[in-house]
DNA sequence: ATTTATATTGACCCAATAGTTATTAAGGAG
DNA sequence: CTCCTTAATAACTATTGGGTCAATATAAAT
């Protein structure tokens, strides 16, 4: 097919000055899965380079390829790093809580929601989303480590409420999804047309009207409707 | 660098036989975005090979590009198209729908559950949300066209039942955004989490469930808790 | 100072794939 | 049948980008 020329490989440094190098580090992977996260929920994964991942860390290629096996082990630990600490925290929340549950429910997604934004983690969604279909046993693992145990957090809660007398029964699995599905919804828009100059709505805003209705809905009995925090007018 | 060896082009068919051609059709782009959107959608833009896309609308790589300038016009003719026909239907409803807003509001988002999910289309959010930030202009036009459309549809309704006195006046922005939310990360789950075996809601519970809890929680004024259809027991 | 261990990389290889072109098969017109 | 136009493609080119390796600079040990 093509030539088969055979060229002597050149030895590098023998002939040019080799820039200064850098040492005295071993938090590498660290820097790299930094690197990566960013730009993998970017860009995703096919469309990544390796090659710009090394260079944002300051480091080239061949390093990454020193701590990593290749770009699906790097992609690999990017997913299956963090989140959990998140989610515990919550845990922690609902173990503690003693007053009534909707507010409970207000304490646990608002927490959650500030420090998915405050962090690169809350990329993650849409990057797990995106590459599901391509490397579905590691979706199969991010949904039991990361969804399922969110899942079983709010079903609890939910169980609570309606112990408490405070929550009407309703479709329990429904119920969580629901609670969930706005706030993953609007991590991923934040993170795919919203990074690309689509209109947002505010965070805040949305959260709160988020909460108001679904406790208005969920509530055992009607209840007298106050002046909402996040009425128009 | 390389060698240039020059090789003279080999004529393809003076030396083998040529399998039968095809003829007569001039449908092909149609056939060729067909076969895209489910590629794309399944693995993404870039993961996507050309010549798969070719080889599933039963065609040659050449061929496609002799209907496409590239691979990227090809994509952008994928989101492009559909969707607004789907969303015209919701304006027709919402004009001579004559009941109560509740009952509108359900109809409307149930008829669109319905005719995406049944639609190749129900992936292109997942889709264009993926590669929002590699084709900014694109996601612009695309929530133009797309979702600054539904969002408008859904304000008229609220609109409509905060004028008769069935909802509560609350921000709209927020209501309408999420009244939408977890319809659009129920498509976007199946697309993406779900088609590699994670598990997923019941659609038709989940849709109720969602409009049980909406509805109560926009509700003027307290209403009797009626046996709701999406209740456990 | 000399040796040893470690961290790092420039240069390289090669497989994959986006895009092109020369060539051919099949209608249709006359 | 012959000519011409059009649809189609096999074979080709060019480039990109994942992954490897010999060479080397620095730190630590002796």
């Amino acid at each position: 097919m093509t030539a088969n020329t055979t060229i002597t490989r050149l030895k590098p440094t023998a002939i040019e000055k080799q820039p200064a190098r850098r040492r005295r580090k071993e938090a590498r992977p660290t820097e790299l899965m930094a690197a990566a996260i960013e730009l993998f929920i970017e860009h995703g994964y096919a469309a990544t380079r390796s090659e710009d991942i090394a260079a944002r860390a300051g480091v080239s290629k061949a390093t990454l390829y020193l701590y990593f096996k290749d770009k699906e082990a790097l992609f690999k630990a990017v997913i299956t790093q963090g989140v959990v600490p998140i989610l515990d925290e919550g845990a922690h929340l609902i173990d503690e809580f003693t007053g009534d549950s909707g507010t409970l429910l207000r304490e646990l997604l608002t927490r959650w929601q500030v420090r998915f934004s405050a962090s690169p983690l809350g990329g993650i969604p849409k990057l797990m989303i995106s590459e599901a279909r391509n490397f579905p046993e590691l979706a199969l693992y991010h949904e039991k480590i990361a969804y399922a145990r969110a899942r079983t957090l709010l079903g609890r809660v939910i169980e609570r409420g309606v112990a408490r007398g405070e929550f009407r029964q309703m479709d329990q699995d429904a119920v969580v999804e629901l609670l969930i599905a706005p706030l993953l919804m609007h991590f991923i828009w934040q993170h795919s047309m919203g990074a690309s100059g689509c209109p947002t709505v505010n965070p805040t805003r949305y959260l709160n009207t988020h909460l108001d209705l679904i406790l208005a809905g969920l509530a055992a009995q009607p209840q007298p409707i106050l002046k909402s925090k996040s009425a128009k007018h």
